[in-house]
DNA sequence: GCCAACGTTGGC
DNA sequence: GCCAACGTTGGC
């Protein structure tokens, strides 16, 4: 069971819009890099995701999980997407500026790689990030 | 709004 | 197949 790190502008696609989609979930979109793709073709129905905010808020805000493994993007055929549904909040939101201060992350994809789109995460980085999010041994 | 970092493209 | 040039992303 992997782990996986989604990142979006809030102003393209928000956490709240997520939401709102409920348990039937949304297709991930706009994925436009091969390393990005590569990671998104490995991700599996079921497994979780955190889901990022860039721009003005750079925080993990949320988790997701996968329900549809990918298939083509259907903004652009010749690119793949998955369907994500929200799956619960982070009590508390885990910002940028707290994970790089954290040197147990620092070997984290979303301070070495800032760019990537989507990024795999370890489990330890997982299990840390959902405690300073308030989600306690929850993983 | 700037700029560094990185990915992609295309000429050789 | 290498590498310079260019475009894009995202933090500051």
């Amino acid at each position: 069971m992997a782990y996986w790190l989604l990142k979006s502008e809030p102003e393209e696609w928000s956490w709240a819009e997520q939401v709102a989609q409920g348990g039937k979930g949304a297709e991930w979109t706009g994925i436009r890099n091969f390393s990005a793709r590569n990671n998104l073709r490995a991700m599996k129905k079921g497994e979780q995701a955190f889901f990022y905010h860039t721009g003005k808020e750079r925080a993990i805000v949320g988790i997701v999980k996968v329900i549809a493994e990918a298939h083509p993007d259907s903004t652009d055929t010749t690119w793949g997407a998955i369907d994500v549904a929200a799956v619960k909040k982070l009590p508390t939101p885990v910002s940028l500026d707290q994970i790089k201060a954290d040197k147990r992350l620092k070997g984290m994809v979303l301070v070495r790689l800032a760019r990537l789109s989507v990024q795999p995460l370890t489990d330890a980085e997982w299990r840390i990030i959902c405690q300073m999010g308030g989600l306690g041994s929850t993983r």
